[in-house]
DNA sequence: GTCTATAGCGTGATAGAC
DNA sequence: GTCTATCACGCTATAGAC
């Protein structure tokens, strides 16, 4: 029986639903009546699962830092040893990343996070991909620095930045992705070198 | 009679009590209801004078960049003569513009402009904006360099990164004013000393 | 414990009367 | 130029069937 979402297959049946909304039609289309069309069940049917379409959200929310650290991580694994080339291409997939999949980086990072931030889990689940934030950071300003937290914030910021300016058309590319490589390209070696002069001038 | 709207009154009545809502209450209690009932017209009056919300938003962003670039261009001309320092004073300025005014920001440069970036006149009204930027750069690279557009998009991706990280609290800062302008002071500097690096490698 | 049916309310938008 | 419906759709809460 196809439609038994008894027994607790519905929630996950909803949390997948959803994503592919997300993936196919943007984060704008999700609704929970569009869910539950997608899964030919009542209206109502999906707040016996999640109390609200908030919720919902931060669930998946919560769920996407880890794709989305993992693909991080590879890519800085890759990059070889030298901590500014793993820098380097810690912000090129970040930025790409972020506009390939963008219904799931705006999941992540868009502007309903402000409502979204107060839901411990999502705050929670978010930390890991921080630290890698920071320890590639870390791993360019030395050891035994005193605290880097504006350059991780720094670095954070920039990518952010690029990623949010291309992808609602603020910054035009056509979707051009060696254009966006190259932005991404400039864009680190500005924060490489800026980091760089930061460490030898003792600032940090 | 102060309720006589018409011949024309009602267009900028409506521009005027939207901008208060965005104000006080932010972008998203923009409805074109709650416009009506503030000027204690019908539902359906707001329709004649724009075609639908995104019109009228779209004309609201394209007056708020005349405001934003003028804020920008004093900050500029109280830093004095060195671009660099200017470039600095435009990364703050941008940052606690930004912030104290989130609703008139996320108007400009939220996520809705993917939509609004099809209006012709939303483009053209962020132009002089976007110039005060070129320039700024230029000033630092110097004249007769090849096109800094790259510099320009990592400037402005830098200070639109941090204004939407800390303004959906994904860098907390606990609304301390003190911790933004540290956090912007960070981030100009690695951008000045990024950009100095560019174009002593010749890079520009 | 799981789902359906229904209803209240806010929103964007349109049609036609004054 | 404005108003009074009216429709379609969204989120949410509640009552009740199984």
């Amino acid at each position: 029986m196809k439609r038994s979402y008894h027994h607790g297959d519905l929630r996950q049946a909803i949390l997948d639903a959803t994503l592919d909304i997300i993936d196919s039609d943007g984060l704008d289309a999700v609704s929970l009546r569009a869910v539950a069309r997608a899964l030919r069940v009542s209206e109502a049917a999906p707040y016996h699962h999640f109390a609200s379409k908030q919720d919902l959200l931060a669930v998946l929310a919560a769920n996407a830092y880890a794709a989305f650290g993992q693909h991080l991580a590879e890519a800085i694994s890759a990059a070889g040893p030298d901590p500014y080339e793993r820098l380097r291409a810690l912000v090129q997939a970040y930025v790409r990343y972020g506009l390939e999949s963008r219904g799931r980086y705006r999941l992540m990072f868009g502007e309903h996070m402000l409502e979204l931030a107060t839901y411990p889990a999502v705050v929670a689940a978010g930390r890991p991909t921080r630290l890698i934030l920071e320890e590639s950071v870390a791993a360019c300003v030395g050891p035994g620095r005193s605290d880097s937290v504006g350059l991780e914030n720094t670095v954070w910021a920039l990518a952010h930045g690029i990623t949010s300016l291309v992808g609602e058309a603020e910054i035009p590319t056509g979707s051009n992705a060696d254009a966006i490589d190259r932005l991404s390209e400039v864009a680190a070696s500005v924060l490489i070198g800026g980091i760089r002069a930061h460490v030898q001038a003792g600032l940090c």
